[in-house]
DNA sequence: TTAGTATATTAGTTATTACTTATATACTAA
DNA sequence: TTAGTATATAAGTAATAACTAATATACTAA
């Protein structure tokens, strides 16, 4: 499938910590560069080019407002990907205790 | 957050469109790699290569069965997201699309 | 045993991504 | 204008991921 490009570019985007904290920091709303940059651990340029791989997997847009740059989720529904995808996570954590509780009850 | 490792490890393995072939063919149900190989445009070192990432991010397990291996996936809840992040493109294609229609409304 | 099949693993190479440092651009205010 | 602030972009390097080719392992059947 063709399409699949963008799922992957999607993908590879939120596969790094950095982005993934970008995106937290945006789910209260657009916010400039400078209001979220010190929530991040990377140096200015660093940063820059990570929301460049946000912008180019369609993820944000930005805008400029002034001498600042604005930055925005362009679909809340990111936030529903990356929950879910805390939930897979949560349920295997889940699985593992239970078997190790299994191993336990066996000793 | 230190379990970010296990969620970008996850997306870092759905980033790969061989590898997310695999999960297709694996929906079905559990396959040993023979059935698996022929539907991926890879070679078998390279495949087996992708076979491992996934199964070490979590998403799929694997056992013996006679001289075959057999994989399957850990938690069907991958589908669900996938199929997420296949709405969210459409979605997105639906915008672009409107925005289109709009462009061409107003010439 | 031996040969054959199925598949993983290793080592080497190439390609891609991340990071760093330096510089450029856009804007604002003096 | 000029200086300062905010941020992007470019170029180079370092780190990681993907691929290829060769080999190893586990099993089966003769």
């Amino acid at each position: 499938m063709e399409r699949d490009v963008f799922l992957i570019e999607m993908y590879k985007a939120l596969g790094h910590p950095i982005r993934l904290d970008i995106l937290r920091i945006l789910k209260e709303g657009p916010r400039c560069v400078c209001d979220i940059l010190p929530g991040l651990d990377s140096e200015q340029s660093n940063a820059s080019q990570h929301f460049t791989v946000l912008k180019n997997a369609g993820i944000l847009k930005r805008y400029r407002k002034g001498s600042q740059m604005m930055y925005e989720v362009i679909d809340p529904m990111i936030y529903q990907l990356i929950s879910l995808s805390e939930e897979i996570l949560i349920h295997r954590l889940d699985r593992t205790r239970e078997a190790l509780t299994r191993e336990v009850a066996h000793e």
